[in-house]
DNA sequence: GCCCTAGACTTCGTATACAACGTGTATGGA
DNA sequence: TCCATACACGTTGTATACGAAGTCTAGGGC
């Protein structure tokens, strides 16, 4: 593993994750510092995180964190909508609605259900929904999708999964939309869908 | 400008529109004598494009142009119409569809059709779907969107529209959505944009 | 004629140095 | 007390140097 992996990660999994640096500069050198290596490979991290549009460098300032405005979060969601909905029509029509991973996966969300563990649980909630998207054959949508994803999480999305309760939540919606996919009713699976997408946000927007 | 942004408009304006280069490993070092710039922000426009996608940069080898697969091509265009048959549902629900902007756009391009002006042609080209997808007022979409055409766009879409014939048929094809768009007309014009997109892909497939 | 091997060469990956630029602050004056 | 100005500091942007690692080629063995 090179230096820049390591910087790429260890901003990606443990600053960006972090609400508590949402609006702040870092500056290169002080990475540099906390992973262990020379700018040289932070900047090339940094410039691949701005690439996908998870940081936005700022010239002479640093990188800054900017805070995703709720306009920002709405058009988010409503893309990953697009793809979720798109995903699940195709593999309805398809026959390859992966029924039996989803309903795995949700399995072992449940089973790790705890406030402690809010980085597992969103990170088996990113396989759930992965599992739908990757169904469809079309690697530039699971590329594209998981981007959005980085990004949602970003806006401060684990703090949100933190609570017993929205959990529990969560765990009903992806039950509703594996139910739906099982029974071949997309309708329901789309409205699913759409109720799930939308909860989230109006939380992450109330937060 | 920086030599990092000259390096990236060279790379993705110059390089990255050549068919010739599918398939070669470009040095660090060549690319900054061409730029007149060190190394240095060689890479990192590098890593930037390899971020988007457009590049792959193998160790001790140098950035490969991958050939794009027919396969990652019918994903490109699957992609694309999923996000321009949304924008243009949106826009007819929410009457925003930008008519008087398009049939300009439409009309630019018909007056520059030339074989000798391929760029040019691709440039309005653009324009006339991104009028569409922009107006949805969804930045990410936009984003998203953009990032997608260039992907195309270095698969060789260049040498494609060097012929009259695809130019004229091109600006058919545009006719029969802008009009759709106009009467209101959903239904036909998500098969004018699939028809348009479809004979994209074959042709650029078959090439 | 083919394959294997060794060595030179190329290329990247990283550290470091320095210059340019902008920011923030302290100081002096009104 | 407020404001303007100048200076020091911090930060980025770029060049350069060096080491590590892989690739390609020439040569020898089979």
């Amino acid at each position: 593993m090179t230096g820049r992996d390591k910087a790429y990660e260890y901003l990606k999994t443990t600053v960006l994750t972090d609400p508590g640096v949402q609006g702040e500069f870092l500056s290169e050198q002080e990475i540099a510092d906390s992973v262990g290596v020379s700018r040289t490979p932070v900047r090339e991290a940094l410039l691949m995180l701005a690439a996908e549009g998870l940081v936005q460098l700022v010239p002479k300032r640093g990188a800054y964190i900017a805070p995703l405005t709720s306009k920002e979060l709405r058009e988010l969601v409503e893309l990953r909508g697009v793809l979720e909905r798109f995903a699940a029509e195709k593999a309805l029509a398809d026959g390859t609605v992966p029924v039996a991973e989803m309903r795995a996966a949700l399995e072992a969300q449940a089973r790790l259900a705890s406030p402690e563990r809010a980085k597992d649980f969103i990170d088996l909630d990113a396989q759930f929904h992965s599992l739908l998207i990757a169904s469809t054959g079309n690697a530039m949508l699971i590329r594209t999708y998981t981007g959005l994803r980085d990004r949602q999480i970003r806006a401060g999305l684990v703090a949100l999964f933190s609570t017993p309760r929205r959990q529990a939540a969560v765990l009903r919606e992806h039950q509703a939309i594996v139910d739906a996919l099982a029974a071949g009713d997309l309708p329901a699976t789309l409205a699913a869908i759409d109720d799930h997408l939308g909860t989230t946000l109006n939380l992450q927007l109330t937060n």
